[in-house]
RNA sequence: GGGCGGUUAGCUCAGCUGGUUAGAGCGUCCGCCUUACACGCGGAAGGCCGGGGGUUCGAUUCCCUCACCGCCCA
C-alpha cells in the first residue's frame, strides 16, 4: 500500500474516485446495500440547468446541497434515487445561438426553421457536456442512466399530452390580448419573465397640451411641421406622458370625474397633435388626480392599463407599432421610424408646433425582458392562454394542509400570496426552440366551418390528420401552430415527466410522488409553483413532500451573480482545480443558513479566483487527510489490547453527543449547523485532543472507530476524500478490525453513523474530570506563554485535584505531554505549595508551577488579586440573581446550575484568596 | 403602496423552540518546523448583538416602533 502523501491532493483523487463510484453503479437505487426498513424512500429530481453554457456558482450551491440530502439519505438506508438532467431554456437558449450566429456573420432570419434548430442542437451537445463534466467534478451521485432532457422524446410526449389534457378541459385557450411583447426577441413573454428596476430608469415627464375642438376651431388649417398647425386654437387640455411616441396611438383622454378643473371640457374632443384626430373626453374614477396635470392620455393598443379603459369605453384600438417596436402606418409622418427614433422626432416636432409645455427629469419605472433586457411593449397578440385559477387554489390548498412543506417557512407567505393573485398564463411563444404547439390548424378556413373545427389538438400530426379527416374528408390539409411553448411548461411536468409519465412506467410507480424538491427561492414562481399546479392536475397527486430553497450566490459586493458583469462570474471549476471539490461543497453548505443569500468573499490573485473560506475548508480536508496518515501510522504496529482509557471513553461519549445532534439538524434542514458540527468534532475534538492523547496513551480499536465513524458522518459534506481516506483505512485495517462498516465495498454505502454504534461511555462525572484536566492544560499553556516559558522546556507542576484526582493522575501523560509538564509533577487529592509558583485555581482543582527564576512574586500577587476581584464581581452577581425572582420562577434546573456555578465561583475565590495570603506572608518574611 | 429578509468581533457569517461569562473562520498580535498536518501547533487581544420602547425572574433570541441595507410583488 503506498503511503499517503502529506499534503491532500484533490486533483490525485476526485475523478478517480468518481468514475469508480459511477462504472460500479453506486447512485443507483437498484444497487444499494445498506436499506433500513423503516426509512421512506428519498426521490429527488435536479432543477435541470439551461443548455445555454455553463454552471455558475448557484448550480454548485444547489449542487453541494442536493448531493449531500441523496448521500445522507442513502446512508441512512432510506431506498434513494436522484435524477439528473437539463432544460432547453427556450428563450435564454435561442438568445445564445442567435448572438453567437451573429458573430458569424450570420442570422436566424435568413436561415429555415429546420436549419436554424440544427445550430441549437449542435449548441445543446456542446453545453450539455460542459455542464456534465461540471456536475461529475461536484461529485453529485446522481442515476446518470435516467438522465433527461426537457427536449427529448419522452418529455415531448409528457408535454403534448399535458396540453391536451388541459386543452380538452378547456384550460388553455387561444386569445388575442395585451402581452408584454419583447420586441428583440420578437415573442410575447409572461408577466413573470418581465423585470422592473425598484427605483425606475432615468426619464422624462413630458407635458403636452392638445387643442380642444370647439366652435371656432374644429382643427387645424396648417400641415403638420409647419409651426402653424394648431393656429387658432383658443382651448387646450394639457397631459402627461413617459411615452410621447404612442400619442399616435390615442384614442381618449381621460380625467377623474370629480376633477372640478376639466368638467367644463368633458364630453368636448381635443385633436391629437399630428395626426388631427379628434379623440373623446372621457372620465373614469381610475385617473389619479394628483399625477402630472390630472389629466392623462388613453392608448388602448398601447398600455395595459389604457387596454382595460378600452374595453370599458370602447374606444377604438389603434397599434402605431410593428413587431420589432418600429411606428407603422398608422403613425402618420413617423412610420418606419424606431420607437425612441420616434419619440425624439415626435417630441422636437411638439416642441415646433407649440404643444409641449415642459418636461420634467423622471424615473420611469421600465419593464426589460429577463432574457434579453429590451424594453418591453405592451401589445395585442394573438396567444396560447392557460387558465391557471382553480389549479392555482390546489397549489395553495396543498401547502396549506401541510401535504407539501415549505423550508424556511417563512416562503409560504409569498407562496400563498402569489397563488391567490394568480393570471392566466401566457404559455406560447414565437419562437423556434422548444415544443411545438400541438395544435393543428385546417389550411385555408377562418373560424367554425358550418360548425366543423378548424382547428385539432392532438398527440401527433397523424392524430390530428385521423381527427381532421373525419370531419374534413381525405384530402384536408394541415397546418401546425409554429408557436412553441413556455419552457416552464414543459420544466412544470419535470419530477414526473423524468419518471416516465404519461406512461405507466415502473418508477412512476415505485418513485412518485418525489419527496424533495431542492432549488432557489428565485424560481418559486416560475418553476415550482407550476410543477404543483401541473402535478396535482395532470396526475393527481402533489409531485413532492417537501420543498427546500437556497439562498443566491452573490458576489463580494452582494450584487447578484447571474446580472453582474461577466468578469465576476465564477466558474465553480476554477474553484475546484484550486481548492477540491470537497472544500468548495463544504463551504457552499457551511457558508450560511436556509434561504439566506451566501456572498461570496472571491477575489482574483494572478487573473484567478481565490476565497478565503474556501481555503479553510480545503485546510481542513488535509486536516482530515493527516488524521488518517496518523491513525495509519499507529495501526501499523502490532495490535495491542489495551482497556479502554478514560479518554478514549471521552472520544467515543463525544462522538456519540455529535452523531446524535448531526442527525437532528440534518433531519431538521440545517446543514449547515450540521456540518460546523462536525468541524469542531474533527478539529477539536478528535485531531486536537484525542490524536495528541493517543501519542501517549494509544488504543488502536478506539482510535479506528472513532475516527472511521467521523468519515463516515463527514461524507455527504465532503465526498471525495472521505471516501478516498477510508478505503485506505480499510484496506490496512479490515483484517485485524474487521468493523461492520468495513462490510460495505463503498463508504458510501455504508450506514450513515448512529449514536447506538458504540458501546464505551463516559459518565457524567468522567466528563467533568475531563473537562477539568483539558482547562488545566489549557491554563498551564496560558502560563507559560505569559511568562515566556521557552516552548520546549518541561516544567513541574504540583496538581491538587480534589475528587478528581483519578482523572488527573489517568490523564497525567497527557497533561505531561500537552502542556509539557514534568513526568515528576505531584497530583494529590489535597496539596498545598508554599514556595513560589503561579497559581491556576480551576474550582475543583487547583495548579502551582513553580517557574523558578521566572515568577516575579509581585506581578503574581496583583495577578492573583486582579482575578480574585473579578471572582468576587462575578459571585455578587450571581448571589443577587439567586436572591431575586429568579430563584422562584425560573426553571428548577436553571437555577441549580446557577448554584453549581456560585459553588464553584467561591470555591475558586477560596484558593485564589488563601494562595493571596500566602503569597502575601512570603514576601513580608522577604523583606 | 403591500410583503419578506438583513443589521452580532476589523472582515465574512453561525447562534434551533428565551437561560452560565455571545461563538467560528479569516485577519491582527505574541511564541513555535513539538516525529499526522506550517493547508500546521500553542497563546492572546477584539463585541452597549442597529436605535428606542415593551413582555419576562431573565431578551442577541418574543412583541411594538424607528433607521439603514437588500429582495419580492403591484
Amino acid at each position: 500500500m503506498t503511503e499517503l502523501a502529506k499534503t491532500y491532493d484533490p486533483k490525485a483523487v476526485e475523478r478517480r474516485i468518481y468514475e469508480w463510484w459511477e462504472t460500479n453503479g453506486y447512485f443507483k437505487p437498484e444497487n444499494q446495500l445498506y436499506l433500513d426498513p423503516n426509512e421512506p424512500p428519498f426521490i429527488i429530481t435536479i432543477p435541470p440547468p439551461n443548455v445555454t453554457g455553463t454552471l455558475h456558482m448557484g448550480h454548485a450551491l444547489t449542487s453541494a446541497i442536493e448531493d449531500l440530502m441523496t448521500r445522507y439519505h442513502r446512508m441512512k438506508g432510506a431506498r434513494t434515487l436522484w435524477v439528473p438532467g437539463t432544460d432547453h431554456a427556450g428563450i435564454a437558449t435561442q438568445a445564445v445561438v442567435e448572438r453567437k450566429l451573429e458573430q458569424e456573420g450570420r442570422s436566424r432570419r435568413q436561415m429555415s426553421r429546420a436549419e436554424f434548430l440544427a445550430e441549437v442542437w449542435k449548441w445543446k451537445e456542446h453545453s450539455h457536456r460542459i455542464i456534465n463534466s461540471q456536475q461529475r467534478a461536484m461529485g453529485i451521485s446522481v442515476d446518470w442512466d435516467r438522465e433527461a432532457f426537457t427536449l427529448d422524446e419522452a418529455r415531448s410526449l409528457a408535454v403534448r399530452t399535458a396540453f391536451k389534457r388541459l386543452y380538452d378541459k378547456g384550460l388553455i385557450y387561444r386569445d388575442t390580448r395585451m402581452v408584454n411583447w419583447d420586441p428583440v426577441q420578437l415573442t410575447g413573454v409572461s408577466d413573470l419573465e418581465v423585470e422592473t428596476e425598484e427605483e425606475g430608469e432615468p426619464g422624462f415627464l413630458y407635458y403636452v397640451r392638445y387643442p380642444i375642438q370647439t366652435n371656432r376651431w374644429e382643427g387645424p388649417h396648417h400641415p403638420w411641421g409647419s409651426g402653424r398647425w394648431a393656429e387658432g386654437a383658443t382651448e387646450w387640455i394639457t397631459v402627461a406622458t413617459t411615452r410621447p411616441e404612442t400619442i399616435l396611438g390615442d384614442t381618449a383622454v381621460m380625467v377623474h370625474p370629480e376633477d372640478d378643473r376639466y368638467t367644463h371640457l368633458v364630453a368636448c374632443h381635443a385633436v391629437l397633435p399630428a395626426l388631427g384626430r379628434p379623440i373623446p373626453i372621457i372620465t373614469d374614477p381610475v385617473v389619479d388626480k394628483d399625477f402630472g396635470t390630472g389629466a392623462v392620455k388613453v392608448t388602448p393598443a398601447h398600455d395595459f392599463t389604457d387596454y382595460e379603459v378600452g374595453k370599458r369605453h370602447h374606444l377604438p384600438f389603434i397599434e402605431v407599432m410593428d413587431e420589432t417596436a418600429h411606428m407603422n402606418a398608422n403613425a402618420g409622418p413617423y412610420a418606419g421610424l424606431d420607437r425612441f427614433a420616434c419619440r425624439e422626432q415626435l417630441v422636437a416636432d411638439l416642441k415646433k408646433e407649440g404643444l409641449l409645455v415642459k418636461v420634467e427629469p423622471y424615473m420611469v419605472k421600465l419593464g426589460r425582458g429577463q432574457r434579453s433586457g429590451a424594453v418591453i411593449e405592451p401589445r395585442l397578440s394573438l396567444q396560447w392562454w392557460c387558465d391557471v385559477k382553480a389549479m392555482a387554489q390546489k397549489a395553495a390548498d396543498a401547502v396549506r394542509s401541510g401535504r407539501i412543506k415549505i423550508v424556511p417557512e417563512r416562503f409560504e407567505k409569498v407562496w400563498f400570496q402569489w397563488l391567490d393573485n394568480i393570471r392566466d398564463w401566457n404559455i406560447s411563444r414565437q419562437l423556434w426552440w422548444g415544443h411545438q404547439i400541438p395544435v393543428w390548424y385546417v389550411v385555408g378556413e377562418q373560424g367554425e366551418a358550418n360548425g366543423r373545427p378548424t382547428q385539432y389538438c392532438a398527440l401527433s400530426e397523424e392524430e390530428a390528420y385521423a381527427a381532421a379527416r373525419a370531419d374534413w374528408g381525405p384530402n384536408v390539409a394541415l397546418r401546425q401552430d409554429e408557436d412553441v411553448l413556455d419552457t416552464w411548461f414543459s420544466s412544470g411536468l419535470w419530477p414526473f415527466s423524468v419518471l416516465g409519465w404519461p406512461r405507466d412506467t415502473q418508477d412512476m410507480r415505485q418513485f412518485y410522488p418525489t419527496t424533495m424538491l431542492e432549488t432557489g427561492y428565485d424560481i418559486l414562481f416560475f418553476w415550482v409553483a407550476r410543477m404543483v399546479m401541473l402535478g396535482l392536475e395532470l396526475t393527481g397527486q402533489v409531485p413532492f413532500t417537501t420543498v427546500y430553497l437556497h439562498g443566491l450566490i452573490r458576489t463580494a459586493d452582494g450584487k447578484k451573480m447571474s446580472k453582474s458583469h461577466p468578469d465576476k462570474i465564477i466558474d465553480p471549476l476554477e474553484l475546484i482545480d484550486t481548492y477540491g471539490a470537497d472544500a468548495l461543497r463544504f463551504f457552499l453548505v457551511t457558508a450560511g443558513s436556509p434561504g439566506n443569500d451566501i456572498k461570496m468573499d472571491a477575489y482574483k490573485v494572478d487573473g484567478k479566483w481565490r476565497s478565503d473560506r474556501i481555503e479553510g475548508a480545503r485546510n481542513f480536508a488535509n486536516k482530515l487527510w493527516n488524521a488518517v496518515r496518523f491513525v495509519l501510522g499507529k495501526l501499523s504496529s502490532p495490535a495491542e489490547g489495551a482497556a479502554p482509557s478514560l479518554a478514549d471513553r471521552w472520544i467515543i461519549t463525544r462522538l456519540r453527543q455529535t452523531i446524535k445532534e448531526v442527525r437532528r439538524l440534518m433531519d431538521s434542514y440545517e446543514y449547515g449547523e450540521a456540518g460546523r458540527l462536525i468541524y469542531d468534532f474533527i478539529w477539536s475534538d478528535f485531531c486536537d485532543w484525542y490524536l495528541e492523547f493517543s501519542k501517549v496513551q494509544l488504543n488502536q480499536t478506539v482510535l479506528l472507530q472513532a475516527m472511521e465513524a467521523s468519515l463516515r458522518l463527514l461524507h455527504p459534506f465532503m465526498p471525495f476524500v472521505t471516501e478516498e481516506l477510508w478505503q485506505r483505512l480499510k484496506e490496512a485495517a479490515v483484517s485485524r478490525w474487521p468493523l461492520s462498516s468495513f462490510s460495505y465495498p463503498a463508504l458510501m454505502l455504508a450506514p450513515y453513523p448512529r449514536a447506538d454504534e458504540f458501546e464505551l461511555s463516559a459518565d457524567e462525572d468522567e466528563l467533568k474530570g475531563m473537562a477539568l484536566v483539558q482547562q488545566a492544560i489549557h491554563a498551564i499553556r496560558n502560563a507559560r506563554a505569559e511568562y515566556g516559558v521557552e516552548p520546549g522546556k518541561r516544567v513541574m507542576a504540583y496538581i491538587s485535584a480534589g475528587k478528581y484526582v483519578d482523572t488527573f493522575v489517568a490523564m497525567s501523560e497527557g497533561i505531561e505531554l500537552l502542556a509539557r509538564v514534568a513526568r515528576e509533577m505531584a497530583i494529590a487529592e489535597h496539596l498545598t505549595y508554599n514556595r513560589p509558583a503561579v497559581t491556576l485555581a480551576l474550582g475543583e482543582a487547583m495548579v502551582y508551577l513553580p517557574l523558578e527564576g521566572l515568577v516575579d512574586l509581585e506581578a503574581e500577587r496583583r495577578r492573583l488579586s486582579d482575578t480574585l476581584a473579578e471572582l468576587e464581581a462575578q459571585i455578587e452577581r450571581s448571589e443577587r440573581l439567586l436572591a431575586s425572582d429568579f430563584s422562584r420562577r425560573a426553571p428548577p434546573q436553571v437555577v441549580e446550575k446557577e448554584r453549581e456555578k456560585l459553588t464553584t465561583l467561591r470555591l475558586k475565590h477560596a484558593q485564589v484568596s488563601e494562595r493571596l495570603k500566602a503569597l502575601e506572608r512570603q514576601m513580608g518574611m522577604q523583606c
